[in-house]
Order: structure tokens, then sequence, then C-alpha cells
DNA sequence: GTATGATATCGAGGATTTACGATGAAATGC
DNA sequence: GCATTTCATCGTAAATCCTCGATATCATAC
């Protein structure tokens, strides 16, 4: 892959996270992590159909994104870093709307609000 | 790859997008899109350090995963899809935090908001 | 009709990813 | 100590991705 050399450091952290999360097994894993807070390894090598060294590299993938993180006191239990998530969702949100029209529901409403018009 | 079966399509959906997004180059192509409004094939083409063909590529993919749509008038004039960045962003906020804390900012305010305590 | 310009598609290479079984490492229980 | 359990890492084969040049398409201009 060529580098591409006009690009922030945004814009590369954002390209590396997108493509952590650019697998339905580590979409799955995400889910299952969001669901139930925390799991160890095995718990995610029972809900994939994949092997155990497979889900273990998944998670090294996640891991290395900044997208999951964690050891509860040394051992080796998983759980999501919503922070990137966060970040995540505020680099579509800048990207998309860089006025401020909003683009994300916050708090209870569930309704994306309206952004910018598009030009096509 | 092999087919995750538990997943759900809106988790199917998600990974796809995701993956499309998972590349400096497409990235790139997106936010200056978003700056933009809308290109020619060939504005960036100018700004991509990669052949004509190549960006073409990219945005094919970009096209297919429903990020970006457009011609006006029968130019090929690419511009970006929002809802599906809004369904992504979306898509982020649940699973981050299903309860409804609130993880992206909306309207005015850009701070996020503070979500779920992690588990870790 | 023919040339020009802009874009999409094809085909091929090299790199990367995905998946697996086998092996290593570290903690737990006998 | 030795077996067991749990997870990470290694090595490797197959699939996919990224990139390019070459070629096809399709307007527009002459």
């Amino acid at each position: 892959m060529k580098t591409i050399d006009g690009l922030t450091e945004e814009e590369e952290r954002a390209a590396t996270v997108f493509r952590a999360l650019g697998n339905p097994a580590r979409v799955r894993i995400v889910t299952e992590l969001a669901k139930r807070q925390a799991c160890y390894t095995g718990d995610l090598v029972e809900v994939l159909p994949l092997a155990q060294s497979t889900v273990s590299q998944h998670l090294k993938v996640l891991k290395e994104a900044g997208i999951i993180s964690g050891a509860i006191e040394g051992n080796p239990c998983y759980c999501l870093d919503e922070r990137t998530i966060r970040w995540l969702v505020d680099f579509c949100y800048r990207v998309c709307c860089p006025a401020g029209e909003g683009v994300a529901p916050a708090g209870g409403g569930r309704e994306p609000v309206e952004c910018g018009a598009s030009a096509c």
C-alpha cells in the first residue's frame, strides 16, 4: 500500500481504526464486547465460528487500533475502549459537517439530525 | 474470509462501510469530498499520488459501500452520501451505548459526552 | 467522421489479510 | 514435579487487496 503523504495524523488514525473495524468477525467481537461489558477470549471463541488462534489475532488487531483494551488484574479479559469509538464518531462528525450542523444523536434523541445538504 | 452467520444485517453493513473507509487513500477522498462538496475524478487524481485508474477503483469501492454517490447531469461528479456517514455514526452510538448515555456531539456542542463507564 | 479529453474497466504483479493447526508460555490444581 | 487449562504466537496456504499500465467507453469539439 502506497503512503499518501498529504494525510493528516487524524486521517491516518481514522484509516487504521476503520480498517480494524472492517471485518465481520471483528464487528461481531465489538458488539459482543459492548453487550457483555467484558469478555475472556474463550467467550468470544464460543460465539464465533473461528479457531481460537484466529480470534486471538482479531483481538490483537482491535487492540493495536485502540478499539479494545484491558486486562483485569492480569487476566486476559477484554473490553471496549469507548474513547476510541467516541473519537471515531467525532471524526466522522467533523468530516461530514465541518460547519457543525449536527450529524449524530446524543443524549436521549435517537433520530439523526439533518445535516448539510448534499451537493449531488 | 469466512462468513460469520450469527451476524445481523446491520453488523454486516457496518463491516462493509468500515472496510471501505479503512484505507488512507479513501479517507483522503472522503475528506476532500467533504471539503469541496463535489469533485470530478480528475480533481481527486490531482490530490492523490496515485494513478488515475487506481483512484477510479477507490471511488468504485466507496460508491459500492454507499459512502459516495452521484453524477450531476451525467457528469461523473462525486459527492459524499451523508446519510451513510450518519448511519455509521448512529451504529457506533448504538453499539457503544445501547442505554443511550450519549456518545457523540450534536448541534453546537463539540465535546464528546461522557459515556457508560468502561468495565476494564 | 475523426480527434481529444475524461473516466471506467481489464489483467497482472506484488503485498497484505485471513484462516488454520501446531507450538510456546503462564497460571492452576493434583 | 506433572498434567490441565487458557491464551498468544509462529508458520503457512489461500484469498483478497492495492497498484499500475493498457485498453475500452463516451461525450465534446473540430
